[in-house]
Parts: structure tokens; sequence; C-alpha cells
DNA sequence: ATTCTCAATGAAATCCTTTTCATTACTAAT
DNA sequence: ATTAGTAATGAAAAGGATTTCATTGAGAAT
């Protein structure tokens, strides 16, 4: 039926580790032995069968990646940043879905380890600690994108979104204003935690009170903007700064359905880029944050501690910018 | 180093025979030593490989996935129904990226097969007829996913687009319009065929001719519809069928910017259905596709075929509505 | 001519399960 | 008491590659 090695090997008279040679490019073989047993391979149509040849070398060049949710755009364009540079290395990628359930991350895990991926690229949530250590027995490398943990056990990718919203709010607090509102979204516990911080920091440094009550969390997706707007309506918030785009463009909307005018009465800024930003009207002003990039370097590391070479530096800062557009006055 | 089955046999004085047979929840085990043997499985920590599992059951519980693009909304909508019933049924998915190119596609392919999937999901673009054929002769179950490919070989997804552009048509001609622009995406080409055949067809059935020109072609992108606007302009189109709701947002933008209103002077109506239709303002009309559930359904027909049971009615037509929002008129 | 290297090749072990087939130990039926 | 039938188990093969180690042969060095 299915065409082997064994059966390359009868047809071409050489043993099946000459064949296996020459499917890895090992130098050790004649030349002409080569050629012939490259055309029994043409001829045969031969496919190697990755499974078995995952058991015998221990590589399956597969990678298994800890996602949220695919369907959000700011999560998806860090896969596609991912899957370019692992079709580029010739790795194939499982992705799971986990919503941030610790649960759901955890089974994942495990399934990676059992499926023998060569490597994982979390982009998840929060890992618990026995996890944590379940990973670190099974020596299969990982690397963290986006989530900015800033743990010393993986390697990482990120931008500073602490030094992001230390300028943002820096930027707003010399144009005059001294509250803003910080709205969190769909994003890890520790992604959020560092933009509050970086916030926090911003107003310590000027003196100026950040309130508890400024920060508004529970909210998820763009049909619950309203409600948010209403929460910022009561506690006389006019600057905004949602973690979620498709929130702050909810935001902007029911803002607007009030009568009021963006950025002339209510200033909006995203700390997500997706493509979304440059849909809205106003256009939306965002921290530029390179998604697709973070995906593709943290995948690039990866292929490094695959392959075992050696990373002079394991926790890559990307550089970020601030996007002035629309939604917040010149 | 790490625990295989032949450890925990030993440890549990049975052969590897019976604890495979507690794996796989065989019934033919005493009671009493399948607790002992899950006494022991726990104790160890262990769990098996499946790459082992692969190679001897020819079972990888595992399906290939070929999309064009996952950091498109409209696709990775699909996929996650696709996931999440994957995961229901205990399979993992592959996913490969193609940007509609025909080598992409057959290079995911051959490595599908090299990594011995038990089923594929297709929501890409052209299959050529060699590959074609190379993936009926390994008999590995394939279905097709929002492809509108209606085709005897493999099982598939939809929904009836030609009805669905024949309605939206039908309506557009009841409020006495005699012309619309159709402006393709980025999508497959049969997909876009039936599409415009849907509208052709409703033209015809009303004696009314559908130009050619009418059709617009090569765009891709939100960017890119300042440029889509001004050939509507030119060739007087103020009814405007978009496959692409970025872009149709963008058209109304465009629109918007000259001048003028939405749906006053231009009546926009998109075909797919993102989230997007809501962030818009006004908000879009469109084709309600069931993304989510396409996929979801297409997974639940594979997993059918992967467990080789009988599958009555193989190709599945979804239903589907027209919403009218804000981008046409009552 | 003999020894030494090194390139080229093959035999066989190995990777870790599942699965088939044979065998043993019981229980029920006659 | 004997046989038949069945439940429970084990031994070993199979799955399709890689990899280690041994071997062969040819050319270089002495």
């Amino acid at each position: 039926m299915t065409v082997t090695i064994y059966d390359v090997a009868k047809e071409a008279k050489v043993s099946m580790a000459t064949v296996s040679r020459v499917l890895n490019g090992n130098p050790n073989v004649k030349p002409e032995t080569r050629k012939r047993v490259q055309e029994v391979i043409d001829r045969l149509n031969y496919r190697p069968n990755a499974v078995a040849r995952g058991l015998a070398s221990k590589r399956t060049t597969t990678v298994g990646v800890i996602i949220p949710d695919i369907s959000s755009l700011y999560y998806s364009a860090l896969v596609r940043g991912l899957d370019d540079v692992a079709e580029m290395y010739q790795y194939q990628t499982i992705i799971t879905n986990t919503d941030f359930n610790p649960e759901a991350e955890r089974d994942a895990l495990f399934n990676f380890m059992s499926k023998q991926v060569d490597g994982i690229i979390y982009l998840g949530g929060i890992l618990n600690e026995d996890t944590l250590k379940d990973i670190e027995n099974t020596s299969i490398p990982v690397v963290l994108c986006g989530t900015s943990e800033h743990d010393d056990k993986f390697a990482s990718v990120n931008i500073d979104v602490e030094a992001a919203m230390d300028t943002v709010i820096q930027d707003f607090i010399d144009k005059g204003h001294k509250k803003c509102a910080f709205v969190k979204g769909y994003y890890s516990e520790q992604l959020m935690y560092h933009f509050e911080r970086g916030i926090r920091r911003s107003f310590e440094r000027n003196n100026l009170e950040f309130k508890d009550e400024w920060v508004i969390d529970g909210f998820s997706k763009y049909d619950e903007a309203p409600e948010i707007y209403k929460i910022l309506k009561e506690k006389d918030l006019d600057i905004v700064i949602s973690m979620n785009d498709a929130i702050a463009i909810g935001i902007i909307h029911a803002a607007q359905e009030d009568g009021k005018n963006v950025p002339e009465d209510m200033e909006v800024l995203s700390c997500a880029n997706t493509r979304l930003v440059h849909m809205s009207r106003p256009t939306l002003s965002s921290v530029r944050t390179p998604l697709y990039d973070i995906g593709a370097v943290g995948m690039r590391l990866l292929t490094k501690y695959m392959k075992g070479e050696a990373v002079s530096h394991p926790d890559v800062i990307l550089p970020h910018y601030i996007d002035y557009r629309g939604s917040t006055k010149k």
C-alpha cells in the first residue's frame, strides 16, 4: 500500500540507513548512490512518515501554541507572525484556545507534552505553579510572547508596556489633565497589571493621585461599551485608556450617541493595535504594539532553542510607538 | 528518564498489553487489576507518548486545517468554530496559512499526509487536479468549509450564497434600483464566483442586464477602499455589494469623506459577517453567514468520517439571513 | 608490500505504543 | 466429573523511521 523506506531501500539496492542518509542530507553518501536513491524516491513517490520519524529521532518539527482566543484580532495577528516564521523553519504549529482558563491551559500543555512538541509558545494567561514545574521538568523550550511576564524561567518577547503607559500619561498630564480612566480588557492579568502600573507610576511621579475607582474591569466586548460609557460619565472621566480597541471604539460610539464629540469632549486611546484603529471615525489613537513582529521574533527565538543554539538575549523588548490619531487632541 | 508503558507494566506487575488496555478503556481488564495499574500510572505520573501511539495505532488525533489567513476575522471565526468542536472530540488541529497560493496549499497537504493527520479541513482556494488526486489516494477524509465548492468528492458545509445574493438583489430591484457594484475580496475564486452568479441570476430573472464592468476585483484591504470608491463614482454606482466587510466600511468612509451620506446617497451591503458590521457608523448591512457554526459543523462532520461513521448528508447547507442595518435604506 | 585513514555502507538496535494471537484460569453447562 | 465457553492476561510482532556501531574498500603514507 503505502511506500516505506524499506521499499525504497530494496528498490535502490541499498540499506535503509543509506536512504535515511539521503533523506536527511547526510554528506556521507557517494554522489552516484545519492542520485540513484533520489530517483527511486521520486519514482515511487515516497514521502517519509513523520510519526515514525518523530518516534525514532525524538523531534517532531511541531510546536504547541497556547492562546486565549484565535478569533481575536489581537491574538490572531500574533499567531500569523508565529506561523510565518515557523513555516520558514519547517515547523508546524498546534494551536489551543484556552479563554484564559487555567485548567484548559494545563490540559493543553499536557497534550503538547504527550505529542512530543519540540517547543511551546505561550500567549496565555496565568500558569499556575504546578503546571510551571511540569514544564520545566520536560525541558521543552518555552517562549512567552506579549504576556509581559518578566520571568527568569522562560524567554520572552514584549514591548515595554510600562514605559508606553508612562509616555501616554505624561502627555495627558502635560496637556493639563489630572485624571483618566483605565479600561481593562480580555487579556492576561499580568499584562493588565503592567499597563496599570505604568499609569500609576506616571501619576505618582507627577505627584498626582490615581484613584482605584478609575480602573474599570470586567468587560470584554464591543457591545458592552455603552455600560462602560455610563460609568465613565458618572465618574466624570473624559480621558480614557482602553486596553482593547474594539471596546475603545464602542466607547467612542456611545459618547457620540450621547451627543458628545470625540476628541473634543472625550479623549480615547487604545493599547491594542489591531487593524481596527484605522476603521473608526475618528480614527483611534493607540499604542502601536508590533503584534506580528512579537510573534515572529518569539518563534525565531524558539527555533534557536529547539536547535540547541545559544541565545544571548532571552528577553527581547521590541520598540513601541504612540500613534496619536483622531481620538485624542493634539 | 521519561516514564514509559514498560515502566508502568513492571511496577504494576502486569504486561504492557494490560497497561495499554487500561489506558484505552478496554473492558477486558479485571477491575482490581485496572485499579492497581491506574494507581501506578498516577504515582509515576505516566503520560503516554502520542507519537508512539500514533505509529502503532495509525491514528494521530490530529487534523490539518488549510486556511488562507488566520489573521482575517472571517477565517479566524471559522477556525474558532472548528477548534472548539475538535477540542470536544479530543482532536488537535494543525493550521497552515496559504494566502491562496496553490503551491503552499499543496505543500501543506503533503505535510499533513506526512504527519499522518486523521482528517483535513479545507477552507482554502483552489485545489489543482494533481493535488486533488493525491488526497483521494490517501483516503484521508476531507471536509470543505465555506468554500462553496459543490463537489461530489468531498463533504462540505456552506450557506447557499447564490440564494442569499438573489434575495439581496431582488430587494434592491424591488426598491427600484437597476444596477449595483460587486466588489470582490480576498476569498476563494469559487466563493466569489457563486456570489457573482447569484447576483447575475437575479438580474436576469428581472430582465435586467448586469454589466461586467460592475464587478470590481483586485482589492483586499481596508486601505484600498478610497480607490474603489473612485471607481464607483466614475461608474455612478450607488448600490455596493462588498464581499469583505472591512472594505465595505472603507467605502462608506470614503463616501463620507467625499461629502456623501450613507445610506441616502449610497447603499452598502457586505457579504461577510464578522464583528465589524456592528462597529461602523452607520452599522453595516450584511449577509449573516454563520461563520463559527460552519466551522463547528464542518469539524463535527469530519469527526464522523474519522470514526468511520456513516454520514447521511455530506453536503450541509446552513441557513443564512440578511441583516439590514444602517448602511442600506429601508 | 604493509599499515593506516577515511569515506561509504549495512546490520541491527532503538524509539514506545498497539494489536494479534495464544494461553491460562475460571465459571457454567451437561 | 468433564467439557465448553468466556474473561483476563501475556508474549511477541508490528508500525516506519533514525542512529550506533561494525565492516568494507580504496587511496595515502611509510
